[in-house]
DNA sequence: TATGAATGAGCTTTCATTCAT
DNA sequence: AATGAATGAAAGCTCATTCAT
């Protein structure tokens, strides 16, 4: 099942979702090493193990589905709230705080995330995390041409603000009643004071 | 193996230690997933696994003891690199700096587990019977106490130093000709602006 | 799939080619067990292996029609070796010759399937409906008839023969600057003596 | 279990032959297929399947042992049969004979190396051929010297030999009745004719 | 003629752990 | 303090084949 996503029947992109789906759930729940093809069977409703082999290439590219499942999700949600912004500090505001909603509300997910990266279950990992940093990078530079950032490091800046957003699963893992809103107050302030001119 | 460690011979101490060394290796290398017995047994040179539950009463005490390894290693990395600071800023930027070295080595994993223990949370069962405050916490607070730093949440503070530090590798990964030092002046400015009254 | 080769249709018999092709490359590189549904799928080319059930019956019939197609390889590649030669001894030798050209490049496994098909022997139910001796056999026994050959069995002679020349791979592995008509040469050699009256 | 024959304990080396044997009995009887280690443990009367992976790498390293195994036997046996001859023709009509014989008189221990063979369970395959050829060289060249063999290559009547002699599995698998005396006198008239002076 | 989807049995291998010296 | 041997459960994966269009 190496096809691309273009030419998956509709059935087929139906079960691979509910299986991914299924996974999630598991990972979230109990852990990397509880989704095991047994339990993801179960979890789906599927007749045994065998639809999840047909449908992915091996438990890695099922893995990879997921990921890139959560990843998509962010994305779109993303998408929305940076849509309003114009200047460059009002995006990075928003990214940042709309990275910490995503967090707090899709807690599950990202607790799968941290529960895959942790098992060491991301071969290429920061594959997806390029991409953030790029959008990152292009609001970063957008603000530097405008005057209203200092000069630093664009490359520099985007991993700092990407990996403080992902730091707050580990933070939640630890503190699950952490006041989230804090937090995203918390670094919007930090790097404000780090980015101004 | 509910001895304490000073009623534990010194032949078996330095097996522990051997067993534990391996297991972070591997942990370091593929995540926790593969730190298998039967993996640790050949990277520690062991004739079986055997010896390992012979050690350890099961796979959560070795994580445990995994963990505290860490505390250790944390503990004595900071003694030598802070010790000749006195005040808040001068800790924060030898913390920076000398993390960054010590990170420029390749150990993604190992990093995923630092931060869960920089979190205060740990995986399962291994207890988390260290309630302490890590020592970044500590330097941020003096530093507030002092008056050099703004005040700020010293946990959030301290998980995005932390995780800034441990971006180094895969901004290496991405521009393998980007130098350390530069990266490290990068965060000490970001750093000094972020934390300052 | 109980049709005769004339009752199926241009298309189907095409598709059928392609598919005993593909388990023959597979068989003669990894042995039987190399050749399952999946992989021949796989290099053929077919989007499932649901195709191979759909022109074969069952996995028996796709290996009887693998074997019947060496069959008619043998057959075809002789009457061109073959063609020019009237005596015995002459085309015993043009045998040798020819086959060994052939057999230079490596294909042990293939051999070993054309070993068993030499003996008359086919594995599991893989019906040897054909009982023709073979043309070795008949070079052979055209030559004690001409009392140009002495009296031996030709079975045995011609399993020697046949094994001989594909022998030269083996040899080829352990002495890889080792010339192919230096080997013909000295099988000729060794047959006359061995076959002369 | 890489170590070497030498550092394995006497039972381990008990329970390797009870494994392999099984293992030989069950490719002897249903081909190579029919041995999985479900039914090895099961002739084997094993607890379960795990001892066989305790005891052996993986299947192919167990596949090897067996035709180790085999190919020790005949060695065996071939040494007390040539050990009484002296000149280079005694040496080798001893060697065709005692080959055949021992094929004759070991049929399922020969035809289970034939089923591995056709599975491709063979990987370096020639290995223990080529000792045997060593042999058969040394036969060959010492009648050369003699003057009691012609000028002929060797390496090259070494594959001869050994091939034919390879070849009596084969047509005992599709004849199992075939007299294996008449087998032996056969080739050992063909190759008086095609070494001598 | 062709195809995607599904299937259950079986495969080898790995898991942490225990037994008996 | 150490070790070889053994264990049952479960893992991911592959097998040839069938269902329904």
């Amino acid at each position: 099942m190496s096809v691309t996503d273009s030419a998956r029947s509709p059935a087929a992109t139906a079960r691979r979702a509910q299986i991914v789906t299924a996974t999630l759930d598991l990972i979230a729940e109990g852990g990397f090493a509880h989704a095991s093809f047994a339990r993801i069977a179960e979890r789906a409703g599927l007749s045994s193990t065998r639809l999840i082999s047909y449908h992915f290439a091996g438990k890695d590219e099922l893995i990879k589905a997921v990921v890139e499942h959560v990843f998509g999700e962010i994305g779109q949600f993303m998408a929305e709230r940076v849509a309003g912004q114009v200047d460059a500090w009002g995006r990075l505001r928003a990214y940042i705080e709309g990275n910490v909603e995503f967090t707090s509300t899709h807690r599950s997910h990202m607790n799968a995330l941290l529960e895959i990266v942790l098992a060491g279950g991301l071969p290429d990992g920061a594959a997806a995390d390029r991409t953030a940093e790029s959008y990152l990078e292009t609001i970063l530079r957008q603000g530097q041409s405008d005057g209203r950032f200092r000069r630093f490091d664009p490359r520099v800046m985007a991993i700092v603000v990407q990996r403080s957003i992902e730091g707050l699963p580990f933070l939640l893992h630890a503190e699950p009643d952490l006041d989230t809103d804090a937090y995203a107050r918390e670094l919007v302030t930090l790097f404000d004071l780090a980015t101004r001119t």
